[in-house]
DNA sequence: GTAAGCTTTTACCAAGCGGTCAATTTATCG
DNA sequence: CGATAAATTGACCGCTTGGTAAAAGCTTAC
């Protein structure tokens, strides 16, 4: 009778049925497939219904567009997201900290590839959803751990070099397995396109950048 | 009269007229515009037709799909994007072809930002139009280098590394300015995002690689 | 049970999409 | 010039798209 009247209320009183909860899980985890694969353009709510088990009304039952869906989505990546970055510490020794980073980072690209192409995704459209986002806590983070950085290479802990290259060099070498998948793949052939290439590129990753950063 | 039988003759024999060639490039700037800002499913013949200042019907007089302007596109942006790499020279000295692969790769990112973003749009669908091309050209020009790449480690001209992650990684740090420009000037802020950030990132990679490589 | 609210579906719509048709305008060349 | 081929366009089509209306089914609490 109240339609959707108990979705709003829901999202006022911020209390959920059971099944609200359960199935908007469920949504969010059929879009992700969806969009990752697809970008938001590219997914369609038939597909995102079909893939959730259920109709196109129901799933706009839940969610009252399809951004409103993509939304959600981005903004809880965008938290998991920079966990690592968070969790480096100032207080940690820095090649600990560093080697720790990638291969968290990297971890994540073997366990999280759909987050990771709903992201890029996202960035490579010119980031229309969460410019905002960017500008503020993310520039706040990578500001806050950039000056750690830099604070290491001043004492002599390592290298002098630019915390922000930085920092950029490892997003991009770690998200390049999950991104650029396909492309890793085919290049490396059958023969080593196992779950192997993750420890490949952890190696050789954590290599360059150890040897690279170490003092000289 | 004869409607699209110009265009399909002037493909069998090769011969075209000035104005074919003219729009035809003309479509295809316009198009690189749109496929990179919004993908291939983003964007819309409209927009295509639009950019190229010609109507739909007149567009497509000149390509008889959407995917055909697509895959030309494509088509021609790996042939250049593999240039630099076709470079890299065996007889070389190791450090000097390495830092000017970088270098090159990231002149690429900062002059042709829509091609690289029209590449990564593509991979990151799962690269559905040219897999075989990854799997085929690519892949056997990969291979080239890398055994390139190997032999000088062998000899001990630079460190002993995995030829291929290598070359993943300078791809990836170089094609992220491109492809996740947005990203780079949200952390940069305002102050740091001038054209100054492709020497900076230069010098940090140039570093980063050079110091990652050196035989120890 | 039953009434109230929550969930789901069938049928539908307007807009946007890639693409076609037929007719008109423009260029080319003897 | 005039004729023939090439280039261009407005009108249109069928399909897909995101989203709605309304009613039917289902839960839950009394």
């Amino acid at each position: 009778m109240l339609d959707r009247m108990a979705i709003a209320r829901a999202a006022r009183t911020q209390r959920k049925t059971r099944i609200q909860e359960e199935k908007q899980e469920l949504i969010l985890e059929a879009a992700l497939d969806v969009f990752s694969a697809s970008g938001f353009r590219g997914a369609t709510l038939d597909q995102i219904a079909d893939a959730a088990g259920m109709s196109k009304p129901n799933l706009l039952y839940y969610f009252r567009t399809k951004e409103a869906i993509h939304r959600q989505l981005i903004d809880r990546v965008l938290t998991t997201w920079l966990e690592p970055l968070r969790a480096f510490d100032a207080e940690g020794k820095p090649e600990a900290e560093i080697r720790s980073y990638i291969r968290r980072k990297l971890e994540m690209a073997r366990d999280f590839p759909r987050e990771s192409r709903l992201f890029a995704n996202e960035i490579l459209q010119g980031a229309p959803h969460i410019e905002d986002e960017l500008k503020g806590p993310l520039k706040e983070l990578v500001d806050e751990k950039a000056e750690v950085i830099r604070a290491w290479a001043r004492s002599g802990k390592i290298a002098k070099c630019d915390p922000y290259h930085l920092i950029f060099s490892i997003w991009s070498t770690t998200q390049h397995y999950a991104d650029f998948d396909v492309q890793v793949r085919a290049v490396l052939g059958q023969a080593n396109a196992g779950e192997g290439r993750f420890e490949d590129a952890a190696r050789f990753l954590e290599g360059l950048f150890m040897e690279g950063l170490r003092v000289r």
